[in-house]
RNA sequence: GGCGCAUUCGUCUAGCGGCCAAGGACAUCGCCCUCUCAAGGCGAAGAUCGGGGGUUCGAAUCCCCCAUGCGCUACCA
């Protein structure tokens, strides 16, 4: 039975971007669509540029996504281990094997003559490469090497003519001329693979039927056909996908502001509209629909509906289709996710008793749609937590009204909330709207200055809903401060 | 420099020879709703489909050339 079987090779180099992620997710979805298996290999073979703390940057991310690996770390798995830096050995004996061969051969050049090659081909305009120096030693200059103690890299002896082709799920097929290619480092001198050597050894070992990665991997990937060949190895199919840019169309890197997966988090970020978004960048439906579950995403994914262009990492979409989320989640749902945001902002203690958690969620129907990210939830509801409030008294002085006029509407309207026995929305429309009439003022400028003595604000969730989350005691009390701070 | 990939509204995209004087979404602007702000509804503006040659009765769609952008060209991935 054919299984699909794909591979998510992030190196821990530090946290991944957005770019990353959507790789990541498009192998998942194509795991999951064909009910394949959806591996996670980490590619640590540069021990310089390891970073500590990005595997488990890497996972986090993942698993915050609900993006759930099937084999790979902490799961393990029949292919065992998924950690390249473990599988050196491996890698070492395919080198020896191609070695033998006359595939591959071990090269004694030092960094400074590479580097003074590589002038040299530079200042005369000819292309870059390896001259392939060693690839001619006779086994007598490398006795020789080997006598000095010289720890030699495995390169690949290119085959010096003809053309490669391999066949690209996303582009169609692709050709180079191996002439072009020069002989690439598989096993570099401390032992461990290069990323060419490695992915190749690994995907056929790991039985990966299907290579899903970014476009940059184009020119490349011929070097592991190739090495395909020269191992006797059918290879993958390959699919190369449109990388993302940032803003400025170049590669997404660090320069790009936040662009780390962990900092959409922080931001306020739900995982479900990163994954709804993240799917649009690069693969369409049908043009129109923009709203998709994670398991309709599921059902439709495919790489036949997978674009070649490259996108741009724009906020503003992301930031719509955040908010349309948030408004569509449930209110005790959405109020949990509010929390810890609250709870950083210094808005709620630690510990948030049951009281606490009802008073959120009843503000959470008027917060609901005039948020786009949860992290903006602090500064639209303060005013629910704050015990003093802090504002410009003038700003209580409605237009066409004057400080004397304010403060009678401002002592009837206190008035008229303390008679009303209830405090709730629609009993306190009913004594409000009147009093306007009554008092021969807009029913905009009563409820305007009402606004700003019991919020501060001049824009908040409607009035009486406000008033009645906040309790009219509290709504009471602010209204005679008001009063008080009035000018005049 | 060499090689490769890409090129439809500001952005994400639909389009796979006639249904397109190019459709949807975000953002922008206007109107409606309305106690403010949002959300929502409606509408406007916005792409001579990078340019030039072909092929064809007919091209955004096929071919060629050019331009531009990006990527690769490391003992990085």
């Amino acid at each position: 039975m054919y299984t699909v079987r794909v591979r998510f090779a992030p190196s821990p180099t530090g946290t991944p971007h957005i770019g990353n992620i959507r790789t990541a997710l498009f192998n998942w979805l194509f795991a999951r669509h064909h009910g394949g298996k959806f591996v996670l290999r980490i590619e640590d073979t540069d021990r310089e540029r390891l970073v500590p703390g990005s595997l488990e940057a890497i996972m986090d991310g993942l698993r915050w996504l609900g993006l759930d690996w099937d084999e790979g770390p902490e799961m393990g798995g029949p292919y065992e281990p998924y950690f390249q830096s473990q599988r050196l050995s491996t890698y070492q004996a395919y080198a020896e094997q191609l070695v033998a061969e006359g595939k591959a051969y071990p090269c004694y050049c030092s960094k400074e003559r590479l580097e003074a090659m590589r002038e040299e081909q530079k200042q005369r305009g000819e292309p870059a490469g390896y001259d392939r120096r060693c690839r001619y030693l006779t086994p007598r200059e490398r006795s020789e090497f080997e006598a000095q103690g010289v720890t030699p890299v495995v390169r690949f002896a290119i085959p010096l003519e003809g053309e490669t082709t391999y066949h690209d799920l996303m582009h169609g097929d692709v050709t180079i001329q191996n002439r072009i290619l020069d002989d690439f480092v598989m096993l570099k001198s401390d032992g461990y693979p290069t990323y060419h050597f490695s992915v190749v050894v690994d995907d056929r070992l790991m039985a990966i039927t299907h290579v899903l990665r970014a476009d940059e991997w184009i020119p490349s990937t011929p070097r592991h056909v190739m090495l395909y060949q020269a191992l006797g190895w059918q290879p993958p199919q390959f699919a190369h996908l449109p990388i993302i840019l940032g803003p400025d169309r170049t590669k997404l890197s660090k320069r790009h502001g936040a662009t780390s997966i962990t900092a959409y988090e922080e931001d306020g970020y739900l995982p479900e509209a990163i994954v709804n978004f993240l799917a649009l960048l690069g693969w369409s439906y049908d043009g129109v629909t923009e709203i998709f579950s994670r398991g309709e995403l599921v059902a439709r994914f495919d790489l036949d509906r997978v674009g070649t262009t490259p996108a741009i990492f724009a906020r503003e979409k992301l930031d719509w289709m955040n908010g349309y989320y948030i408004r569509q989640l449930p209110a005790v749902d959405l109020a949990a996710r509010l929390l810890p945001f609250l709870q950083k902002a210094g808005l709620l203690p630690a510990d948030v008793g049951p009281d606490l958690t009802a008073y959120v969620e009843a503000i959470v129907p008027l917060i609901r749609e005039r948020i786009n990210l949860l992290s903006e939830a602090p500064q639209a509801t303060e005013y629910f937590f704050r015990e003093e409030l802090r504002y410009e008294p003038g700003l209580l002085v409605q237009k066409g009204l004057t400080p004397e006029k304010t403060r009678t509407i401002l002592l009837a309207a206190r008035n008229a909330i303390a008679a009303q026995g209830s405090c709730e929305a629609a009993r306190l429309e009913e004594t409000l709207r009147p009093l306007a009439v009554e008092l021969e003022v807009k029913t905009g400028q009563l409820f305007g200055a009402i606004r700003v003595a019991v919020t501060g604000r001049t824009a908040t969730p409607p009035l009486f809903e406000t008033i009645a989350v906040l309790g009219c005691q509290k709504a009471l009390a602010r209204i005679d401060e008001a009063i008080a701070a009035l000018p005049g």
